[in-house]
DNA sequence: GTGGTCAAGTGGTCAGACCAGTAAAATTCC
DNA sequence: GGAATTTTACTGGTCTGACCACTTGACCAC
């Protein structure tokens, strides 16, 4: 992984600081030139890790004005889901991971009844190679990489823009952890015969029977994490 | 709408070429101090620009080696949506349009389905009003307004933060063409009924009826946009 | 064919100067 | 005394020029 520069290191921080509710929504930042010496950085750095903070729209920039921190709820993207499931401390937040998961529950099978009325033949091939890769891999996580890919294949063939954005997304968020999650995804990732079975159906072009395939396939994996994110919350 | 600064500039003109095919994945652009010239801008406004593109997914910027292009459809996020909806000459791409009120027809019901299930008591005044308003709306844009405002409700008492950030990104790429299709709309935004049907359901904590009401307040605009991308297809 | 060196490209960082916008305080006017 | 206007001091915006650090390709030696 290259190194971080400094605008970098400073958005990371001030993100941080934001995610966590240390700095909260209708808080103004130090100035930019007090921001500089504060972190012993230069004001162009200071200022592209601001205006990369307001491209997340984490912060309103004005200028004559203070910058001010907006609630991220209200404008930020996809792109926070990351910050938000892993925080910078390294602690798992199992609300943002039990919202991951059951949105993955309801998006699967629209993503595979898209891609069992818009499957093109070249699909076919490329799915049962990578149920391949499913099967013969070395172990979990490399099994749940490979699952990865397959989801993938499915939202180009279900050829939506705004499925493909989505789920780079999902993806993102997912990334990081599937290292420490890929045991925990066997409950999913080793049923090669439902990837199968759910490839097959979208082949056929069986959109109701691509939705069920989905659900089942699903469906374990997501109610174990429910399970596990329950009983996180009666621990509260 | 506050004027656009020199980085913005860049970045919009050079997301412009990316969207467009212009410039393609894998393709180096020129080094900083060649767009700065280039451009008549300073170096550190180009650089702003190039980081900004990278954290959207557009471009990879190496120290020492060339910026190259990247394909969003690979690392791009939502994001990105109203730059794809419409291009920087203001043309409509159709199909990511049809994209978005297909997803928005199963995303919908899923939203109100966790609505249903985890509302609040203070759900119910506050669909009230924005009902009324949308009842009460002078005109076509002001009712399709409200009709936002309804569904930021319904995502909130969804209590999912994937489901808030995904609807961020979706409320962003609809509300620059909020103005011009709001006419359009009139055929989801009229049904004052359907949103006070739908209103009820959930206050009641009827998942699967809240499902269904969801998706006959959807269906008829999105059938009618689907009419007329079809045409569009047809028509090429 | 491989490995090492070097030059010339690239991006990264910063100080300092100056421009432009905004908001609050001070002053003036009625 | 209150409203309007002006001034001031903050804020961000932009740029130049210098220098640092990384990467790549050319060239040379073996």
């Amino acid at each position: 992984m290259s190194r971080k520069s400094v605008p970098d290191e400073v958005f990371e921080q001030l993100m941080a600081q934001m995610v966590s509710g240390k700095l909260a929504p209708g808080d103004s930042l130090p100035s930019e030139r007090r921001l500089a010496e504060l972190l012993g950085v230069s004001r162009p750095a200071v200022r592209e890790a601001l205006q990369r903070l307001a491209q997340s729209g984490l912060v309103d920039v004005r200028q004559g004005g203070a910058t001010t921190v907006q609630d991220y709820r209200q404008i930020g993207g996809l792109d926070l889901l990351p910050r938000l499931l892993v925080q910078p401390d390294g602690e798992f937040n199992w609300r943002v991971g039990r919202s991951i998961v059951e949105t993955r529950l309801q998006l699967g099978p629209n993503i595979a009844e898209l891609a069992a009325r818009r499957r093109t033949p070249e699909l076919e091939p490329q799915l049962a190679a990578v149920v391949g890769r499913i099967g013969d891999a070395a172990d979990e996580v490399e099994r749940a990489r490979a699952a990865v890919d397959y989801w993938d294949l499915l939202v180009d063939a279900a050829d939506s823009i705004v499925y493909r954005l989505l789920y780079n997304g999902l993806r993102a968020a997912y990334e990081p952890v599937l290292e420490s999650l890929g045991s925990l995804m066997s409950a999913e990732v080793d049923q090669v015969d439902l990837y199968q079975g759910l490839a097959d159906v979208i082949v056929a072009g069986y959109e109701e029977a691509a939705r069920r395939a989905a659900t089942e396939l699903l469906t374990p994996a997501t109610e174990m994490f429910l399970t596990v994110f329950q009983q996180l919350e009666e621990a509260e």
